[in-house]
RNA sequence: GGAGGGGUUCCCGAGUGGCCAAAGGGAACAGACUGUAAAUCUGUCGGCUCCGCCUUCGGAGGUUCGAAUCCUCCCCCCUCCA
């Protein structure tokens, strides 16, 4: 049962995988390669909708184990859904609650029936099955839902990676059948560990059952760059050429262009948001710890060539002196430079696409970094 | 004037004879952060020719094999009584 994709290819770089098109939701349409950022628990912590809207955030992204323990999808659904509750005009897609069973894994017993979770709240017992996952996604309403899957630690043996891979197909059916309200769309992810066999096996398996879009789930969990980047290289093609391909929970600014040249269309990470709030900001030249004894007097804004409200507004002292008092300010002025940070390079990456120079781009952006 | 309490490494503050360059906080400095249990976490934090040595616990002297810790005098601060 192939779904109609909600992708419409632009146009592909003649030098590399990097393709520039866009995603239909029934929110409306975002431009890809898209950065989204990441709102686990029905907020992009310390900005505010209408700052996302400024900076042409298109599509954000929501948790389902986190809004499912708090404050539950049943009240989220009586306030007509999760874009109504938290204000937002864009697109959301949700995360299954696949990643809270490995970053959650001592509060995670994983069964086949599905995971079972010790609140990591109140520590009372919890349980999401594949069919859950859905329902509490479908009651979110976000306009992308996630397969709840499995992500193994690196390094993880073949065995592990064997098993992780038959259970998430075997849930990815599960939830591709609880899969009601085909308005909203659902994903698969590729799971497969470092095996570019697995990965192979796998991603066909997922094609098979058929999906809006695919992930390339279980990458940036501690092996080094270059296998990450490797996977992404063995994956992609693997993928239907049609639909939509999703590289989960990466990365650095460097690892989203080489998404990119390898084929990536939407990437998701916590790292602008979180870099932000513990001082580490990214600038075109690279990055800088804003805590630095060195920024105590510079006049200059973060980053000269930057036109985001901080940088407009705001010297490299006074947001120094914002974190360093540990102001509520620095973490809202950071986080919206951090965020422009990387909806601007991916919103330079996809005219460099469509102009079809993103080769050179690419060696620009580097050659800045090298300068710092 | 009388009685009592106290002065410790940038700050607060433990320590009352060896295991003390001195607990613990804070500040400062540096680093990490990749589908968010993160406004979090880690490291450094007297000096040096750094597996050892030197200087330091208000000041000066003394006791002792050995003192931040005991004794004497001095300086300063606080509380209460006159």
């Amino acid at each position: 049962m192939q779904n109609k994709s909600p992708f419409t290819l632009h146009c592909t770089s003649s030098e590399c995988a990097a393709r520039r098109g866009e995603v239909k939701t029934r929110q409306g349409v975002f431009q890809t390669p898209v950065f989204m950022p990441v709102g686990t628990q029905g907020t992009v912590k310390a900005v505010t909708p209408e700052n996302l809207q400024e900076m042409n955030a298109q599509i954000i992204l929501g948790n389902t184990y986190h809004l499912f323990i708090r404050p539950g999808h049943e009240l989220i659904e009586s306030f007509g859904g999760l874009h109504n509750f938290m204000n937002w005009k864009g697109s959301i897609l949700t995360d299954s609650g696949g990643f809270q069973i490995f970053s959650l894994k001592e509060l995670a017993t994983i069964t086949e029936e599905g995971a079972a979770f010790r609140s990591h709240l109140d520590g009372s017992k919890l349980f999401l099955s594949p069919e859950d996952a859905i329902d509490v996604q479908q009651s979110l309403g976000s306009d992308i839902m996630m397969c709840l899957d499995t992500c193994i630690p690196f390094p993880a043996t073949r065995d592990e990676a064997i098993k992780a891979t038959d259970l998430t197909s075997r849930w990815a059916k599960r939830c591709r059948q609880a899969h009601s309200k085909r308005e909203q769309l659902l994903f698969g992810i590729v799971q497969g560990g470092m095996y570019p066999d697995l990965r192979k096996e796998h991603a066909a398996a997922l094609i098979d059952i058929g999906f809006d879009g695919y992930a390339i789930g279980g990458l940036s969990v501690g092996e080094d760059k270059h296998l990450m980047h490797e996977m992404t290289e063995e994956t992609v093609p693997c993928l239907p050429k049609e639909y939509p391909v999703y590289l989960m929970g990466v990365g650095t600014p460097a690892d989203l262009v080489e998404g990119v040249w390898r084929g990536i269309d939407m990437f998701d990470c916590v790292m602008p948001t979180r870099n932000a709030r513990n001082g580490s900001l990214f600038t075109s030249k690279g990055k800088i710890s804003i805590k630095n004894s060195r920024f105590r007097d510079d006049h200059t804004p973060l980053d000269e060539e930057c036109t985001c409200y901080t940088c407009r507004n705001y010297s490299r002292a006074y947001l120094r002196h914002l974190f360093q008092a540990r102001e509520i300010l620095s973490y809202h002025l950071n986080t919206i430079h951090n965020l422009h940070y990387y909806l601007h390079l991916m919103a330079d990456i996809r005219q460099a696409i469509e102009q079809d120079r993103f080769g050179q781009f690419r060696k620009d952006f580097y050659s800045k970094l090298e300068h710092e």
